[in-house]
RNA sequence: GUGGGCGUAGCUCAGUUGGUUAGAGCGCCAGGUUGUGGUCCUGGAGGUCGCGGGUUCGACCCCCGUCGCUCACCCCA
C-alpha cells in the first residue's frame, strides 16, 4: 500500500496493548494498593538522571554501569543517562528534598539497559518497587520483604522462593572482600576464562558466576558469612526471625550478593521457579546503608525492593494464572439505527451513570453494529431506532445470553435505572 | 559483544527435486428480502514471499550479504 517502510519498536522494546495491557493494568493497580496498604506513598522522578546518579549510585564498576547504561548528551552538552535502574534516582530526590523520616515512597517505572534481548530481558522493561529511607530497623526489612511476598501470594504466584543473606555493612563486607581477594589471587589460574583476568575489578561479582572453575574456587575460602560483625550478625537474625513469625518462608543463600555496589547487610531475591529460563528473578533488592551518603546526602539507611513486570507476567503465565485482576469489559455496547446519530447522547448518559459504554461508528448496518457489540465483550446493547425513538424507548438485549429473544423495552428515562438493577447484582 | 534457530496475508502456518496468475485456517469487510450479534452459507479486500545482490531460460525455494525476530552465554527485573 504505503510506499513508507513500517517502522518498528527499536530492539529490545515492545508495545503492550490488547489483553495483555489490562493484565498490567491490573498489576499495576494490585501494587499501588499494596504500597498503600503499606504505607507506602507514589513518587515519580525524571527518567534520565545525571550520570553521576547511577555512577556513584549502583556503581562505577558494576556490569550495568560499565557496559549497559544509555548515555547520552543533551544540546547543552550535560551527560545524561537513561535509568538502568529506579533505586538510585529516588535516593537522588531523596538527598535533594530531604523529606521526613521514615521516607516510603513506591515507584512504577520503564528501566533500560543496552544489552542482547532474550527471554525475559529487554533493553526497556519496567519495574515496581519501594524503597524506605530513614531508618536501619529490621522491622523495616521485615516489612519489605513481606509486602513483596503478599504481593505476589495474591496475585497467584505459588512457585517463588525467597533467598535472603547479608553482606554486612561496610566494615564486615571490607574484610570479607579484602580476605576474598587474597583467595582469589592465590587461585586466580583456576577461574574460569571470563574472569580469569578480571576478578580485580569487583570481586563479589565471582559469586554470580556460575561456570564450575569459579563456584570451585569460591566454594571454598572465605565466606561471607563468617565475617559479619555483631551487630550485622543480629541484625540479620531479626530479618529472619521476623520472616518467619508473619509466616514468609526463605532460605539462606550466602552466596547471593547482587549486581549493585550498593547493598549492605540485608539482601533478597525472589526466585520463580515456573520460569525455565536463565531470567527467573522476578524481584529482589536489599538495604543500602550507604547511598545516601554516596549521593551526597547525610547518612541515612535505606532499603528498598523492585520487581520486574514482564517476568511477572511470564510467570504468572508459566503458572497458568491468566486473569488480569482488573475488569476491563465493557458494560454497554449502544446500537444506534436512527439515522442521525442518537447515541451521543445516550452514552453521554451512561458513561455519566458510571457505566463503561461504547458504540460503533460511520452509520454501519444494524448487523454489522450487533456484530461489533458482540465482539466487544460488553454485557448488554442498547438498542435504539426509529420505532424505539418514537415510542420514547430503547431496547435492552443482553448479550451473554443465549436465548433467542433475551430482550426487552424499557422508557428512554428509564434506562440508567434499569441497567443499574441489571448489571450491578 | 559471541553463538544457535527462524523471517510467505493482520495472526498461525502450508508451499512437492527451482517451473505458469503464491495457498489454507483464523481474523476483517459485505451479503443470505424488508431493524438484531454469537452457529452456518456465499462473496470480497489484503502479500514487492524481510531487504539487497548473485547463480539460472526461470528463484518463495539454491548461494552471499544485510536487517529483524527469537533463544542461549554474561548479567540482571
Amino acid at each position: 500500500m504505503s510506499e513508507v517502510p513500517i517502522l518498528r519498536a527499536p530492539v529490545g522494546t515492545h508495545d503492550v496493548l490488547g489483553p495483555e495491557s489490562a493484565r498490567w493494568e491490573g498489576l499495576i493497580a494490585t501494587f499501588a494498593q499494596f504500597a498503600y496498604r503499606y504505607g507506602f506513598s507514589l513518587v515519580l522522578t525524571p527518567l534520565f538522571e545525571d550520570v553521576g546518579v547511577f555512577n556513584r549510585g549502583i556503581g562505577e564498576d558494576s556490569d550495568v554501569a560499565t557496559k549497559e547504561m544509555y548515555v547520552f548528551e543533551d544540546r547543552g552538552g550535560r551527560h545524561y543517562a537513561l535509568r538502568p535502574e529506579g533505586t538510585a534516582s529516588v535516593v537522588r530526590a531523596f538527598v535533594q528534598h530531604q523529606p521526613v523520616t521514615p521516607w516510603k515512597a513506591w515507584y512504577v517505572t520503564p528501566a533500560f539497559r543496552y544489552e542482547r534481548p532474550q527471554s525475559g530481558r529487554y533493553r526497556q522493561h519496567h519495574q515496581l518497587g519501594v524503597e524506605a529511607l530513614g531508618t536501619d530497623d529490621p522491622a523495616l526489612d521485615v516489612e519489605v520483604i513481606a509486602l513483596a511476598w503478599r504481593f505476589f501470594q495474591s496475585l497467584g504466584l505459588t512457585r517463588v522462593r525467597l533467598v535472603i543473606n547479608s553482606m554486612g555493612h561496610d566494615e564486615c563486607r571490607g574484610r570479607y572482600v579484602a580476605a576474598l581477594r587474597a583467595h582469589l589471587e592465590a587461585n586466580a589460574s583456576r577461574l574460569c576464562d571470563e574472569h580469569r583476568e578480571v576478578w580485580r575489578r569487583n570481586p563479589l561479582r565471582l559469586l554470580d558466576c556460575k561456570r564450575d572453575e569459579c563456584v570451585a574456587v569460591t566454594g571454598v575460602g572465605p565466606q561471607l558469612p563468617d565475617y559479619l560483625c555483631d551487630d550485622c550478625r543480629a541484625h540479620f537474625a531479626q530479618v529472619t526471625e521476623g520472616l518467619v513469625q508473619l509466616g514468609v518462608p526463605w532460605t539462606r543463600d550466602p552466596r547471593l550478593v547482587r549486581g549493585f555496589d550498593y547493598y549492605t547487610r540485608t539482601t533478597f531475591e525472589f526466585v520463580a521457579d515456573a520460569l525455565d529460563g536463565a531470567q527467573n528473578a522476578i524481584g529482589g533488592g536489599g538495604r543500602y546503608d550507604g547511598l545516601v551518603e554516596r549521593l551526597g546526602g547525610p547518612a541515612t539507611s535505606g532499603i528498598g525492593f523492585a520487581s520486574g513486570v514482564e517476568r511477572l507476567l511470564l510467570a504468572l503465565g508459566a503458572e497458568g494464572v491468566t486473569t488480569s485482576l482488573v475488569r476491563r469489559e465493557l458494560d454497554v455496547f449502544v446500537v444506534d439505527t436512527t439515522g442521525h446519530d442518537a447515541a451521543t447522547t445516550l452514552l453521554d448518559d451512561l458513561r455519566g451513570a458510571g457505566f463503561a459504554s461504547d458504540r460503533a461508528y460511520d452509520g454501519r448496518s444494524m448487523k454489522a453494529q450487533m456484530r461489533v457489540a458482540d465482539r466487544s465483550g460488553a454485557r448488554v446493547a442498547v438498542l435504539v431506532g426509529p420505532r424505539e425513538e418514537s415510542a420514547g424507548q430503547v431496547t435492552i438485549r443482553d448479550l451473554r445470553s443465549e436465548e433467542s429473544v433475551p430482550q426487552h423495552l424499557v422508557a428512554r428515562h428509564d434506562l440508567v435505572a434499569t441497567l443499574t438493577r441489571l448489571l450491578t447484582k
